[in-house]
DNA sequence: GCCGTTTTCGGCCCGACTGTTTTCAGTCG
């Protein structure tokens, strides 16, 4: 039984206590813990509880304090009242007092030395042991004084692994941006499928699933002979090196740093390969417990009644054998799609080919590469029917920020080449910078020129989260406002996003019909697809734009695409699905309301 | 630590690969 949430008005920011922090730090406090435990040998199933409970958070839809606040948190699997405790003494003080006691008794190196590939927690716990090794630096100085491969379990072949894997961590992070692993990815699946034996292949993995940040790029193979689509692929050109080769899995690194798995299995496998490998972990173990409920046992070898084997062509059959709607991979994140798959009640999800027209981009009147023109006839080169260009407002000097004689200048340049390009628009819109104070940077008589607002925070990202909500909010409530764009501000990989009530701010665009970007720019992909079901429930529409700043950038639409997709979103919820004349009429009757 | 239509105790995924072994422990996904 759900406890009833805590209603509240929009402009308050969620709790009167500011937490202690933030949900990416409870995940990492949750991820240390399980990796401080199975240091110390603590029960494995224990480990596993805190390991869960971190990857859920990962995916949750709404604000954690809010759901900690209403007792939601306790109705998402994993999270009992253990953990829920640790969370809410997480908020309350910025840790936990179990955490706490562990850390205190392992040497924080430890914990560093984990992210080596091939050392884990026994191979660490001896290193300490026998050595005294508490740092990655003491391990790489006992690796070259030869001291490790004496120890029982190592050998010389380890402790070459030690030393290059040391580099490889100095070298490279962890994950990659979507859009860098896609090109990889796309480049070793051409030289995959060109292979005569292979029979089927398939990108799986979070790749698939477009997630925003991905750590290795999976390849699964459906093929009569594995050993020689093993040894050409770990022959590629782009391979550095060969970490794993067997009969049906390998894993190589790329010169790009990023690491390949590839899968081999036989064509009858194949669905459920596809299906397992895909994931989410989360997806996977949602859908072998819905296989167990209806008398079946699913894993990545087939789908077995009573010991049987039950073919599938594809996954489709597979979903259909388990009374399930296809769920495209997208949504395959444990965020209810498989209830909604039973209910028949999943959406029709957005695709690339729905797309009419994009918004958000820049040109040479501000810090774009590309004149208006040149924009307009690429966005025509990629089969759109309309652009929106928006460019900086003046108060981005860095920029080139338009000043109102500027603006008037463009307007008329608009207005010029939508006549010239027969049956191709361009809308004159602006990135106009929300002030620290929350209004727009012109006057409203410039404001009323354009055809659209993209209303943006730009600078002065260090204020609290209730001043940041209300300063946005006041941006959304401005009637010249169509869209909010980057609705964050983070940019992946790098920064994280400024501190705002992304829930009021979701309310705050409903009440005043505003449009939510999804800067499909690959550094930021904002508003996070968390988000977007809840926006969507809302009625909030939604606009992808690149944030493009050349004429090349504007294929970046398809990561918002995908987005969009995670966000279970449908053509209707995302308006650059509409005609020209269905923008026109929706971006005047947005200034009327 | 979590979970429950056989349930409040006793389960909790397991197969592939590597390296060090000479039949298996540790790691990974």
């Amino acid at each position: 039984m759900k406890k009833p949430h805590s209603t509240r008005s929009n402009q308050k920011p969620p709790s009167a206590k500011k937490p202690k922090a933030s949900t990416q730090e409870i995940i990492d406090i949750l991820e240390d813990m399980a990796n401080l435990l199975e240091i110390v040998g603590a029960n494995p199933f224990k480990i596993r509880a805190f390991g869960n409970a971190a990857r859920e958070l990962d995916s949750l839809p709404t604000d954690l304090p809010d759901m900690v606040a209403s007792g939601d948190l306790l109705e998402v699997p994993g999270i009992g009242k253990g953990i829920y405790g640790h969370i809410q003494e997480i908020l309350e003080t910025g840790t936990f007092t179990e955490f706490e006691e562990l850390r205190n008794k392992v040497p924080p190196g430890l914990l560093d030395m984990l992210k080596i590939p091939g050392m884990g927690p026994k191979k660490v716990k001896t290193l300490h042991d026998k050595l005294g090794i508490s740092t990655i630096a003491e391990l790489e100085q006992a690796a070259q004084d030869d001291l490790i491969s004496h120890l029982p379990g190592f050998g010389q072949r380890s402790q070459e692994r030690i030393l290059s894997g040391i580099q490889r961590i100095r070298n490279y992070s962890k994950r990659h941006l979507l859009s860098i692993v896609t090109k990889e990815a796309d480049t070793i699946y051409r030289d995959i499928c060109k292979h005569s034996d292979v029979d089927r292949a398939l990108i799986a993995g979070s790749l698939r699933r477009s997630r925003e940040t991905v750590k290795d790029i999976d390849i699964l193979v459906s093929a009569k002979r594995p050993d020689r689509i093993m040894n050409d692929f770990t022959a590629l050109t782009s391979v550095d090196s060969v970490s794993a080769k067997g009969d049906t899995k390998s894993s190589v690194v790329l010169k790009s740093g990023i690491n390949v798995d590839l899968r081999v299995v036989s064509d009858e496998e194949f669905p459920f390969a596809s299906l397992y490998f895909t994931g989410s972990k989360q997806h996977n173990t949602d859908m072998r417990g819905r296989a167990k409920k209806l008398g079946y046992k699913l894993n990545e070898y087939g789908l077995y009644k009573n010991d049987h084997p039950t073919p599938c062509k594809n996954e489709e059959e597979v979903f259909r054998k388990l009374g399930l709607d296809f769920i495209p991979p997208e949504l395959r994140e444990s965020m209810g799609e498989i209830q909604a798959a039973e209910n028949h009640t999943l959406p029709e999800l957005v695709t690339q080919q729905d797309i009419r027209g994009l918004f958000h981009v820049h040109t040479t009147y501000s810090d774009g590469t590309g004149t208006i023109n040149d924009m307009a006839q690429g966005a025509k080169k990629l089969g759109l029917q309309y652009l929106g260009v928006s460019d900086h407002s003046q108060t981005a000097v860095y920029a080139g920020g338009l000043s109102p004689a500027k603006v008037k200048e463009q307007a008329a340049e608009v207005a010029a080449i939508t006549e010239s390009l027969k049956g191709f628009t361009v809308f004159h819109g602006i990135e106009s910078d929300i002030l620290p104070d929350g209004s727009l940077d012109y006057e409203d008589d410039i404001l009323a020129m354009f055809d659209f607002v993209i209303a943006s925070v730009h600078s002065v990202f260090n204020l609290s989260e209730a001043e940041m909500t209300s300063r946005i909010i006041r941006a959304i409530e401005n009637p010249y406002t169509t869209m909010l764009g980057h609705p964050t501000g983070r940019v992946l990989l790098t920064r994280e996003g400024y501190k705002v009530y992304i829930n009021g701010i979701i309310e705050a665009c409903a009440a005043h019909d505003v449009i939510i970007e999804i800067n499909s720019h690959p550094s930021r992909l904002d508003l996070d697809w968390r988000h977007l079901k809840s926006a969507r429930e809302k009625g909030v529409r939604i606009a992808i734009g690149p944030d493009s700043h050349t004429v090349k950038g504007m294929e970046d639409f398809r990561f918002g695409v995908g987005v969009a997709r995670k966000g279970w979103l449908t053509a209707d919820d995302v308006i650059n699905t509409y005609s020209a004349d269905r923008i026109r009429q929706l971006f005047r009757s947005s200034r009327e309301g």
